[in-house]
DNA sequence: CGGGTTATTGACGTCCCTCAACAATGGTGG
DNA sequence: CCACCATTGTTGAGGGACGTCAATAACCCG
């Protein structure tokens, strides 16, 4: 209980402090804890539900034809999402131990819109923050070694924790990342000493990661081949049509 | 000229069978054609603006750090899709000649929703079909084998273009299959040929593919190890809380 | 203290990236 | 009409990276 008021205190001094989309809604939010695991619900209405996470983090992910997991998105810290209750495969779940998250009423959401232009503006922003985070997601995963995964990775997620983005504590597990990536655990474990051994990280614990070099982190580690001097093929102008 | 004229025939036919979602800014639309390789223009408004795909196909891709592309989403006929003006490195394009897309003002279907509430919630659809595109793309590039991820692809193709989905004639070239894969373009030929020879599809030309068996397309070529077991560990039933 | 989760490292085999060469296709200009 | 060229598509050789299996350490919690 006394988490939860901390939880609790943490919102409203956020709310007072930034000016954020959800403030209008303020009144009708409910505060809810979720324990490690738990899944969150969507049932409790008919419509879809906003969640805006105040402290933890959230996982969606999937269960693919083969068995394995693919996680989806990740939502921390200042992170709004919303969960649909129909034709999504997709479970929604904390995954940090007291995960407060903010509630909203997707109808209620819906019916503010509709009278007020300005916070119906601001719905659809983070409608779009969700298909941003994505696209990120898809860019690192698209990454060539598991090293640039990793590294990209932990960019991503320096720039989104609050704090100095020097060094990042993370809010997940191996597996989880592994499944972020669509790599191994063993892999993303080679690439967290690989990434030491070269001097990008230094490791103080298990999960808090020091950021040395962002430039190693992002680069390939282009030892060899492997990486294509094959680009800018495809990056001719394009000569405009004129009339 | 000509094309126009059938592609904008099209359009209205498809107007007058379904109902679909922007049908009340019918008069309002405009259909362009764009050349292949043409970029979609974002400048025309200060507000964001609304595209629906008629014919052809549309990508939208960003440029790696390491050079390499990596294609965000595709848009095929039937689809509609958003293009920001703001803070977004992603650039979208046709990919096929004569690419017909019907464009719709953002201000305008923003003005809209604010009055009619069904059509505010059609808005809302259409932008999570985005999501939902490209959390399928996500599945499909988490695969692990290259033969995994085109036929995944080749079965989203198929569901989602027009028309028997045995047969897939392909709107992209193997350069967009693999730039949408993250995979290179001999892997993703190498796949088409391996797929062929397990008598999963037959090639028809270049760019028609039979579909022969769906089931040999979503498995994996688990011919050794290289295939987990390792599944279900963490599908434990997350013991509910009882107050 | 015991058991489960989490994290790490090694060995081995395979998949895929790279480089290379070449065929097929399509459009353009002489 | 045909040569020429760019794009697109295909196949082979070689090597590095990653998945799998295995073993073990570190950590948390009851």
């Amino acid at each position: 209980m006394k988490t939860k008021t901390h939880a609790l205190d943490y919102y409203r001094r956020m709310l007072a402090e930034q000016d954020h989309a959800m403030k209008r809604l303020d009144e009708h939010a409910r505060i809810i804890l979720f324990a490690r695991s738990q899944e969150i619900p969507v049932n409790p209405e008919p419509a879809n539900r906003w969640y805006y996470v105040i402290s933890g983090a959230v996982r969606r992910s999937a269960i693919r034809s083969d068995g394995r997991r693919q996680i989806l998105d990740l939502m921390l810290p200042t992170d709004f999402f919303l969960v649909f209750n129909r034709h999504d495969d997709s479970t929604v779940e904390a995954i940090a131990e007291d995960t407060a998250l903010a509630s909203y009423s997707g109808q209620r959401a819906e019916q503010l819109a509709q009278r007020d232009t300005g916070f119906a503006r601001e719905l659809r922003e983070v409608a779009f923050q969700d298909l941003s985070r994505i696209r990120d997601q898809l860019l690192i995963i698209g990454g060539v070694t598991a090293d640039e995964k990793v590294g990209s990775f932990l960019l991503a997620l320096a720039s989104r924790l609050p704090g100095g983005t020097d060094q990042v504590v993370l809010p997940v597990t191996r597996y989880d990342i592994a499944e972020y990536l669509a790599v191994s655990v063993e892999t993303v474990c080679r690439s967290f000493t690989s990434l030491q051994q070269r001097g990008a990280i230094t490791l103080a614990g298990k999960r808090t990661v020091n950021i040395i070099n962002r430039e190693l982190l992002e680069e390939r580690n282009d030892h060899d081949g492997y990486t294509a001097t094959r680009r800018q093929q495809f990056c001719q102008p394009l000569a405009q049509t004129e009339s």
